[in-house]
DNA sequence: TCACAGCACTGAACCGTTTAAGTGTCAATA
DNA sequence: TATTGACACTTAAACGGTTCAGTGCTGTGA
């Protein structure tokens, strides 16, 4: 970094400093300082002199000096380990990422994104980003079981919230929202519909919400005296998902319902038994995780288990946001996925 | 910003600096900093050891620090304008996002990024990250006819690279392909399939690249004595993609074949199609633009104009790093987009 | 043998903020 | 009337690097 070429031409304005407001107002950089951040040493009269000053000036904080000054950032990071072929299709990220936003520039905070394409490179970039002070927290997604990230974190001593819980986070705040619950009502939909035969293309294994789910359905299905589900994983793709719905149909006895884990994968089943002469939702149910406008563009239009990721991403930026300003903040929960009936789910033929 | 409880605890170890690593070298700060910096004024041998004990005690470079004193954040920016709901589903900003990291993370540059959702916001964004040098330049897409962001860039001096052109740069470097080539291709393949009748489902009209694939097609279908191609502009969003095409199966007499802005649109229009119980390939000819796996997930699956968004977004870092550092460059085209036919495109009945 | 160039390194200024500690003034209190 | 305290400021250090202008030493050539 900083290769070569030793100071590329700045040209433009000269930056306004705090030293030509000082200078302007006929006081101390300081009395300006204090001034301009709402903090008491100024007479309120000098206050407004200096506002008016720094606005006539077109003052901005330089904020490589506060951060070197305080400490302070004034960014949060977020990095996305997945492999590229997932991530463009898949709409959780984005709506994150729209979320996170949402309360960030409400509050002047910049969001610095990262993709990586494996853990080690993930986990190198959170050390680096903390001995450089690139950011001042990071929120963390994907949580996966046993996952190595989380005593990084609590050993770099890195401010952070975890997207997912409420287990698995160590002494790191989470932030969740009840899957079990939410696979609890799909599969008391889909039971109480007449489905015996229920089927499911989970997610990753490694993931920590997938054996949340597994164990939701295990459950709810062991609790209705239903037999036992039959659960492939899968990386969340749609030539996985399209591949698995394959292999699944092909079984017997075949399934009457098939719950996947995330939009994509769903929607790849679809095409699947469209291809395999399937008729959705007469001869099979099919229910999504995530319920992306993706889900409305087939037909039939796909029941979904929907929550607001946008709400997400935000409520984790404004705990992190406390957390960096000192507040300690433990595991809470957001709102619990509702299941969305639409065309694709039915009682079956039989 | 920067609102009220002063100085977090910032607990931990204390930071490395230049200044430890001076005083157990036996040398001066200014030593360590030509040493680590791989600049002369310092013997091999005490670059050795100083680089040792820097690597000992876990130093890194504070960026806040480096910022302040050499003008450079190390970090590029890049904001995207799209209400929240066409942003999540369309691959084409997750692609995009993730060629440039490809380039960034390589020389330990971040990406800062902010999503708004109108471009008075955007354009305040600039300003402020240039006026708190925040970042070193940006990337700018999604460039619109008569774009007000393009005078603003080029009044700030903001280092940037435009994604789009080669026309309405103004001064500002771009990089583009050449999207004219390939509606060209598209009409042409549609003509020799025999198609007379083709319509457009267009993407926003106040966009720059929507204006030169209507002047692509205009222009191949007057060439080869096509009747006018019918146009209808649509937002990128599934919802607007099926209207739009319910819209142009119900004109008379009615299109063999429509060509879609973007690959959602185009699965709409499929899903619609379906609904209306119009046969794709036979009654329908369907040709998306932009190849996502989402043109793999539907049956038939799409033909579709593809090209090497991550490729494009590389190169956009790459020549945005190399203006930062000094080295002027012109607008530069990348790769034309080609067309991958699929199960979507045949012969019309008739 | 002396002048001088070149090298290896030092010292200090500088980038633009924040903030602890200090100073001078004035009014209220003992 | 002297003491105190509050207020409105100023001063200067600190944050952690980079860089420019020296400085002292060594080796070379005349």
């Amino acid at each position: 970094m900083h290769s070569g070429s030793s100071n590329a031409a700045r040209v433009g304005a000269p930056r306004k400093t705090i030293g030509d407001i000082a200078k302007a107002a006929g006081v101390s950089k300081g009395a300006v300082s204090y001034a301009l951040n709402g903090k008491p040493g100024v007479s309120d009269a000098t206050r407004q002199r200096i506002l008016a000053i720094a606005r006539d000036l077109g003052w901005h904080p330089s904020s490589a000096a506060r951060a070197l000054s305080d400490g302070r950032t004034g960014v949060l990071g977020l990095i996305v380990d997945r492999p590229a072929r997932t991530l463009g299709i898949e709409s959780f990220f984005m709506q994150l990422i729209s979320g996170i936003e949402a309360t960030l520039s409400a509050r002047d905070v910049g969001l610095l994104l990262q993709v990586t394409d494996d853990q080690e490179k993930e986990m190198a970039a959170y050390r680096q980003w903390w001995a450089q002070r690139r950011v001042d927290g990071v929120i963390l997604v994907d949580l996966r079981r046993d996952d190595p990230r989380v005593p990084l974190l609590e050993q770099l001593g890195m401010p952070c919230v975890v997207i997912g819980g409420p287990e698995g986070l160590g002494a790191l705040p989470g932030i969740w929202s009840d899957d079990t619950g939410a696979v609890t009502e799909v599969v008391e939909y889909l039971a109480a519909l007449g489905h015996r035969r229920i089927a499911r293309v989970a997610g990753l294994r490694g993931l920590y919400h997938t054996a949340l789910r597994d164990r939701g359905v295990a459950a709810t299905a062991q609790r209705l005296g239903l037999p036992e589900v039959d659960t492939v994983y899968a990386d969340y793709t749609g030539e996985e998902g399209a591949r698995m719905t394959r292999a699944l149909l092909s079984r017997r006895p075949v399934p009457t319902a098939v719950i996947y884990d995330n939009d994509v994968m769903a929607v790849a089943g679809v095409a699947v038994a469209h291809e395999m002469g399937v008729d959705i939702p007469r001869e099979l149910s099919v229910v999504a995780w995530d319920d992306s406008p993706l889900c409305q563009l087939v037909h039939p239009q796909l029941s979904a288990v929907s929550r607001d990721i946008a709400a997400y991403g935000s409520h984790a930026a404004e705990r992190l946001l406390e957390i960096v300003d000192g507040t300690p903040s433990g595991t809470a929960q957001d709102a619990t996925p509702r299941l969305v009936p639409r065309g694709s789910t039915a009682p079956p033929r039989d």
